[in-house]
DNA sequence: TTTTCGACTGTTCAAGTAAAAAGGTCGAAT
DNA sequence: ATTCGACCTTTTTACTTGAACAGTCGAAAA
């Protein structure tokens, strides 16, 4: 992890803020070679795609959350805590992504297969975490023992969800900006509820 | 409800055949109005526009699904069970909406505002009757107090976000199927923590 | 040997165009 | 009150084209 070179993490750390202008699509790889004072064909020598440009810089954002996860669960809290902290954890980060421009309201369905891996490695990484804190919550006697991976993943699922239909809704109620506070809220509403539901009696 | 005189009737009957097949986008007037036996024209007689007649397709769908509800609620079961039978009967509903052509999986982003309305009522539709059956569940003192019109706000997001989800890891997954069965087992699952989390204790 | 780049290639995408298809109107006929 | 043929207008589609861009390669520089 972060076995960047210098270089490279110069190229990353240009294209990472013509992303967050941009988008993915919008930022040439002249641009990128222009900032970081090359020519657009020396980048091909450190990235052969400009996807693995873009990756880089989706990765190192990952890299960030989860080091930020780790420490938290390191901490002295109830496990019902650490899961509304990761809640608003987990949703800064996303909104951090949108300004990537990684998703753009209008790329929620025909996500490119591009994304696929990305997505999918970082929902493994979600689980883990979370399955720590479910784990933990079970052996400190918080939670109940009939908590599975499985109840992880349907909590990881209504997260999931519960983020999506709040953006999918912008283009139902011509909201145009998302509000994230009523999503967080609902969020922690959610927690509440299910950590509730899981707790042993 | 269901004012529609038997011309209407007709119309919509063969206007729900031609969409459960093509989508509301590849069906013309015309072909509907071959299908009923009469000239173009005589259609905009009945509905002035296209958009009425899906209207009135999905409003038939509708009712007979707050019907079924409204039903069930009658019954004398735990509110718990009845929350389990609405998720599952609001998995089947959609699936027929799908197969309609309502939703296609690409058009799950760009909703027409044409369907926003639709949408929205249905969604306050689904409010009033999952708000009786948490209502009853305080009532009867098996929630706890707590619950509010918040709580069936966030139950309800839940669910469509669950379900959008998966919809989506299609696209992801290139599973090209959608998997209810797995999609109806992590509601069922949710539903029973969720249930738990605001029983009275 | 590693790194850089100019010059080139093939592909993708946006803009424009024209024809066809489909939504919708209207006045006359039944 | 209902139907429809003729007509108008808007939308969709299929196609073309030129420019922009991702990606290659061989030679030069460090």
């Amino acid at each position: 992890m972060d076995n960047n070179s210098p270089k490279e993490k110069e190229i990353i750390e240009a294209a990472r803020n013509r992303f967050a202008h941009y988008g993915f699509s919008k930022v040439t790889m002249e641009e990128i070679a222009t900032d970081v004072g090359m020519g657009k064909a020396s980048l091909y020598y450190y990235f052969p795609k400009k996807e693995d440009i873009f990756k880089s810089v989706i990765q190192k954002e990952q890299d960030l959350f989860v080091e930020e996860i780790e420490t938290l669960i390191k901490q002295k809290l109830t496990a019902t805590k650490k899961l509304e902290y990761y809640v608003s954890k987990r949703l800064e980060f996303f909104q951090q992504l949108i300004n990537l421009g990684t998703l753009s309201v209008h790329s929620l369905v025909d996500t490119k297969s591009m994304f696929k891996e990305l997505f999918k490695k970082f929902e493994d990484q979600e689980l883990v975490l979370l399955q720590k804190i479910f784990e933990e919550g079970k052996n400190k006697g918080e939670f109940n023992k009939s908590v599975t991976d499985n109840t992880t993943k349907v909590f990881l699922h209504l997260l999931q969800g519960l983020r999506l239909r709040t953006i999918k809704s912008i283009n139902i109620n011509r909201t145009e900006k998302v509000n994230y506070d009523e999503l967080r809220e609902e969020m922690l509403i959610f927690v509440d509820i299910f950590s509730k539901g899981i707790k042993s009696s």
